[in-house]
DNA sequence: CTAATTGCAAAAGCTTTGCAGCGCA
DNA sequence: TGCGCTGCAAAGCTTTTGCAATTAG
């Protein structure tokens, strides 16, 4: 967590990225964003709703090099599009609902533990998990 | 596991479909395929290789049907394209490589019982479930 | 025979890319 | 000032859809 505004030009630059201000602004979102897992779209559409002059092309640019950079976990969830979620270090495991595209997470040390030893045999760790459910 | 090809067919009527040629050979395909997960466009080359005349869209709206059906489940793995594999019934895990796009599966009771656990919490049962992971 | 199914081609989304101009360091 | 970054528009991909022709039951 990052509460301190003025410290975004710096973790952007710690990343290898210039402080620039449609960087700057995205990570603000991500940071402080209702809803923890955001599309592309819904970046852009709060940008462009503040007045930001922010083209939809650098949305997707910029959360790449964030992704790249460690900064935020892309997701696949729903297949038809991506979402983003700020990376705070802490891992969870996500259940998504498959009929209503709902984003559920949750945490279990044994679960956690066990995948990481099961990555660990493949020589890999673990990057995000995903659990698809319904009401079926 | 369906050794006997002349029951495809009435899989096919028992999940409510017409046993068109399309629909048996992609299922036959499915079953037999080398690779257990395959996109739509994997089995369109199979069955053009194959000398069978059907286009791909009937390869996407046939996957969609038997997805419908419970004769398959669709994975967004890689999030740039589908991965389908025939349902088996026995659950299991899915590791994937967000690198290279390999596929790792594996079964753990613990994991499994505690996932359903948390998905019977939210009324709602497992449809499939991915961890990503990499070389990081 | 009749409704379901298919193939082709076109459309629809999401995401990426090329390029000229702008902005941070 | 220089290189990186941005915006716009166009291209690229996978997947879906419209429609006339075909096929299963």
């Amino acid at each position: 967590m990052n509460e301190n505004p003025d410290q975004i030009p710096s973790d952007l630059k710690k990343a290898g990225l210039k402080a620039t201000l449609p960087r700057i602004r995205i990570l603000n979102i991500l940071e402080h964003s209702a809803q923890r897992h955001v599309t592309a779209e819904d970046v852009y559409r709060e940008l462009v709703q503040a007045g930001e002059e922010v083209g939809l092309a650098t949305v997707y640019r910029v959360l790449t090099q964030f992704e790249q950079a460690g900064l935020v976990i892309r997701h696949n969830f729903e297949g038809d599009r991506s979402v983003f979620e700020i990376n705070q270090g802490g891992h969870h495991d996500h259940l998504v609902c498959v009929e209503c595209g709902k984003v559920f997470e949750f945490h279990d040390p044994t679960i956690e533990e066990r995948q990481r030893k099961v990555a660990e045999k493949a020589g890999r760790s673990i990057r995000s998990t995903c659990t698809a459910f319904a009401r079926a």
